[in-house]
DNA sequence: GGCCCTTAGTATCTTTTGGAAACTATAGAG
DNA sequence: CTCTATAGTTTCCAAAAGATACTAAGGGCC
């Protein structure tokens, strides 16, 4: 479980592969619907994940920059499991706002 | 997903829900368990999880003192969410160690 | 009485991490 | 020339986490 932890442990993290559940996101797409992210976190976020294999990144040689980010099959098994959260949330909130 | 984030989403949190899931702890089997946590964090992260309904303590009017964990209705439907995380990093790990 | 043991914390100080905001590179548009 | 757009980087400061020492309180021991 700590192993678990260190990959999607991070502050963004999770937030960051349940926005990529189920798009290919720029990195402007990704701040727009994670507004309180700063540039720096996103991006310092993003590189862990795809360092450990769990988005993958795809650069574009546009100006301006054009960097796309998805999931990989890695965390795409993981998306189940990031839904059954997000619904375990939804009940929770319903229970005791 | 922010929600649920801002209550499980603590550095050591789903750690801790793990431990509780099927055993009350006191406070010192659980930091026997999670060997890296300080004395500190581990009563912040319960404290907190205490707060959000998520862990209930309960102390016995001991000396030396005795103070036992417990995972609650609520976290208890985490359960099967852990698990499945749980699984995964197994998985994960088996595939690229 | 004086001393040590146990456990669940606090207190204090240092290190690491995160956030806010400004800065950069580059091609094309006007 | 200047402006725009995008995906970052840099710098500087605040917040969070870590290491370590300390506390309270009763019982046992000599």
């Amino acid at each position: 479980m700590t192993s678990v932890m260190n990959v999607i442990g991070g502050k963004w993290k999770v937030i960051i592969l349940f926005h990529l559940r189920d798009n290919t996101l720029r990195f402007g797409e990704l701040k727009k619907r994670i507004p309180k992210i700063t540039q720096k976190m996103l991006t310092q976020q993003l590189r862990e994940l795809e360092a450990d294999g769990l988005v993958s990144r795809e650069v574009y040689a546009e100006v301006p920059p054009k960097v796309e980010y998805s999931s990989t099959g890695l965390s795409d098994e993981l998306r189940p499991i990031l839904d059954m959260l997000c619904e375990w949330g939804q009940r929770q909130r319903r229970q005791k706002p």
